[in-house]
DNA sequence: ATTAAATAAACGACTGGTCAACTAGTCAAT
DNA sequence: ATTGACTAGTTGACCAGTCGTTTATTTAAT
C-alpha cells in the first residue's frame, strides 16, 4: 500500500506539471517530452505511470475538473445566499478566473482539448462529457431551487437554460482567446444577468 | 499573368482538398503529407504554392469563410422578408448545416482552428478575427434594422446582442461535437427564438 | 534560351513508445 | 543476522516512423 501511495503521488506530480502545458498548447502540440522535461523526470518513467499520452490526457482532464470546479461548486452550494444570487456569484467567479488568472489566453483545458480531440479520441471525449454532465447537474439543481422560489422564470426548462448558459460561456471563452480581450466574457456575464433577472 | 492564373487555380485546388482535413483533424494533427496526398500532388509542390503550413492554414480559413458565409449572407440580405425573420432564417440555416452536412462532428473550421491556434499563431488568430468581425457586422446591421422597426427590443445594444448570440452558437457547436448530438444546437436555436421574440 | 512548374529525394529534428539493464528496498527462509 | 529471490521503481539509449521544410534536378511551355 505504501508503494501504491507513492505511485499515486508521483503520477499526480507528473499530472500537475503536465496540465499547464496541455492547457496552453493543446493535445497534439504537447509532446511527452515536454511533459517529462517540465517535471524533470526521465521519459521512461512517464510510461511507468501512464499507459499512453492519451491516458495521461484523460487523467489530466479528471484532475483539472476536480481542481477547477471544487471552489466554484462551493459558491453554488452556499446556503447563506438565495439560489439566484448563488448562480450570479458562480458565473461571476468563473469569469473572473478566466480573465485574471489566465490573461484571456488559455480558456478552459476541457473545452480546448474537447474541441481538438472529441472527434479523434473516444476516451477523452467521454471523460469530458462525464465531467461536464456533472457540472450541468450541479447548476441545474440551483436553477430549480430558484424557480421554486420564484426567482427565475419557471417557464424555462432548467436543463435547457443551463445547457444554453454553459454553451454561451464556452463560446465567449473561445472568442476571448481569439480577441485576447475580456469583452466576450464580460458581455456574457451581462447577458446572464439579463436572462436570469428577466 | 496566365501563369499567375494557373498558379492560383492549383493553389485553390490544394486548398479545396486540404480544407476538409484541416477542418476535421485540426491544425497540428493535419500534416502537409495528408494534404498533398489528398490532392494527389507531390510534397515538393506544396511549397511552391504556399510559404508554409501556417500560410496554407491562413488561406484555408479565408477560403472557408467565403464558401460558408456567402449563402448565409444572402439570407441575411433577402429584402423580401422582415429583418427579424431574416435573422431567424439565418440562424436556422447555419444550424441546419452544422447538423446535417457535418453529422454533428466537425463544427466550424474557423472555430476549431481558432481555439487550437489562437495562442500560438498570430497570423491565424488575426485572420479569423478579421473574418468574424465581418460576420458580426453583417448580422448587426440586420439587428439594427429590426430594432428600428420595433421587431426586437431596442434596449439591447446590437453589438452586444450579436456577439452574445454568436458566442452562444459557437459554444453550442463545441458541445455538439462533444456530445455527438444535435441537442445543443437545437437548444441554442430555441433560445435564440426566445431572446429575439421577447 | 528562358523560366515557371513539377518532382523525388533528402534534411535534421522530433514523435510516441519500448526495452533491457539497473537501483534500492522488502521479506521469507535459513 | 545473513542470504537470495523478488519487486517496485528508474533510467537513457533506442526504435521506426513522421514532421515541416529544402534542395537539386527534370519537365514543359514560351
Amino acid at each position: 500500500m505504501q508503494k501504491t501511495l507513492k505511485h499515486e503521488i508521483k503520477a499526480d506530480y507528473l499530472l500537475e506539471k503536465g496540465i499547464h502545458i496541455l492547457w496552453s498548447k493543446g493535445y497534439n502540440a504537447t509532446s511527452v517530452n515536454d511533459i517529462v522535461m517540465a517535471a524533470g523526470v526521465p521519459k521512461g518513467s512517464f510510461y511507468f505511470y501512464f499507459d499512453s499520452k492519451e491516458d495521461f490526457a484523460v487523467k489530466a482532464i479528471e484532475k483539472y475538473f476536480e481542481a477547477q470546479f471544487s471552489p466554484a461548486r462551493k459558491i453554488l452550494e452556499n446556503e447563506d445566499l438565495s439560489p439566484k444570487q448563488r448562480l450570479l456569484d458562480f458565473y461571476l467567479y468563473r469569469c473572473t478566473i478566466l480573465k485574471e488568472e489566465m490573461d484571456c489566453k488559455m480558456g478552459c483545458l476541457a473545452s480546448n482539448i474537447g474541441n481538438e480531440m472529441s472527434e479523434h479520441s473516444e476516451s477523452i471525449r467521454l471523460k469530458i462529457l462525464e465531467k461536464e454532465t456533472l457540472v450541468l447537474a450541479c447548476i441545474r439543481e440551483v436553477v430549480e431551487e430558484a424557480q421554486n422560489r420564484g426567482e427565475i422564470d419557471a417557464s424555462l426548462v432548467p436543463q435547457d437554460l443551463v445547457a444554453f448558459l454553459e454553451d454561451a460561456g464556452k463560446g465567449a471563452m473561445i472568442t476571448m482567446k481569439e480577441m485576447q480581450s475580456s469583452y466576450p466574457v464580460d458581455n456574457f456575464l451581462q447577458m446572464v444577468n439579463r436572462v436570469l433577472f428577466k
